[in-house]
DNA sequence: CATTTTCGTGAACCAATATTCACACTTCCT
DNA sequence: AGGAAGTGTGAATATTGGTTCACGAAAATG
């Protein structure tokens, strides 16, 4: 009908299509199917965007920014590493409560292979992978971290936990995976950042003495 | 042209299966290029099997059977905790060296979802989740883990962590993801190992006392 | 108000690919 | 050896899905 779409509309198109990729994946994704979600034609698509790789760019652009607010807020607020680790659990979590495609589609991206792979991770994981490696490195400084390990890996395996949290949440085989952790009394998303966080404060504190040790039995 | 199939050819056509699959998708993966992977032809393919998705089913199959070789061999060699864990770990690393196709399509197998991801997970992962998890119950209840948490949130974490180093060990987005926590000093296979190590042994056996606490600056 | 430009539509086109089937070659049986 | 049964082949078929484009409707222009 000629009408040029409003800035609604474009979300829409955005947000239809965070879906589509995250339910069937950068190749299973159907353009005509994510215009009819988002309830325009198929030809708009091709007016905004040159082609399906460009209108997923621009769905990850989209995604990233909301992201990175998310994350910037606790950065800003937080300086003692374990209440760090804390609000970046907590702003995770909430992250997955909002927007659990865009971490579904995070996981689609995973699969990716190549150059394609190397490009997408720089784009995606270079900003956690700084803000978490320098905080972790200045912890350490400061005294707050046990010192008898590199910095890079504990940022590594903080990382490495915090995505198994994002996809359990988010991702349907990840959450059949929890379930069988879960046997019959169901975690909550409380419980879980506690248990979590209990289980990182050992982890970063703790360091091995010759004095400290339990009986061999 | 005409001769029965050898055993060795229908390994290789599984490997070309699990290597389609790994590379491209469940629905990515096109049978002909698999056929000609595997120098059949495509009619082979729905001799043996009656569509791709049964065909997908035997590449599973035959690569489970495989990984529970591997894990078992562990379980019935180690009893302490640790070195359970520690054997685990090089376990699985050593598959990953062996066999990283097969990685890679279990972790395009995360991306199914519905009742699909269901089965899946639970033919999957059901396992090394109730291997884990009586481990190190059994670990607890012995006083080699520390009490203060459910031991179920620790099979968890750990198989969390494990998985996320076989993606990163197998899978091109998760390679370069790893790269940038490495920059410029790379790690290697045993250095990650003891690393990891060092992390999971004072995330099990650390307790937090009011007796022992760090300055609060 | 007339004309031009911009924009959205969706049927049509085309490339990719899961699946089938008539054929040919091998093996087995008598 | 001769025929019957079994097995692999790959061109042909049908379907799916990305992309294009001629059309019509709305805004912009004068």
């Amino acid at each position: 009908m000629g009408k040029k779409l409003t800035e609604a509309q474009r979300e829409q198109i955005l947000e239809a299509g965070i879906a589509a990729f995250a339910e069937h994946g950068l190749h299973g994704a159907g353009m005509a199917a994510i215009a009819r979600d988002a309830h325009i034609s198929v030809g708009v698509l091709y007016k905004y965007y040159a082609d399906k790789e460009d209108f997923f760019q621009a769905c990850l652009r989209h995604s990233l920014s909301a992201l990175e607010e998310a994350l910037a807020a606790v950065t800003a607020r937080e300086d003692k590493l374990l209440r760090y680790a804390a609000g970046i659990i907590r702003a995770l979590g909430d992250f997955c409560r909002d927007h659990p495609s865009h971490i579904r589609m995070y996981h689609q991206i995973t699969t990716a292979s190549g150059d394609r792979a190397r490009a997408l991770a720089e784009e995606i994981e270079a900003v956690t992978a700084r803000l978490y490696t320098a905080y972790i490195a200045e912890a350490q400084a400061q005294g707050d971290l046990r010192r008898d390990m590199d910095p890079r890996f504990f940022a590594f395996f903080f990382d490495n936990l915090l995505m198994m949290l994002q996809f359990s949440c988010c991702c349907d085989y990840y959450r059949a995976r929890m379930a069988l952790y879960e046997g019959e009394g169901p975690w909550n998303p409380e419980r879980m950042e506690e248990e979590l966080l209990k289980f990182l404060e050992s982890a970063f504190t703790w360091e091995r003495t010759d004095i400290v040790h339990r009986d061999e039995r």
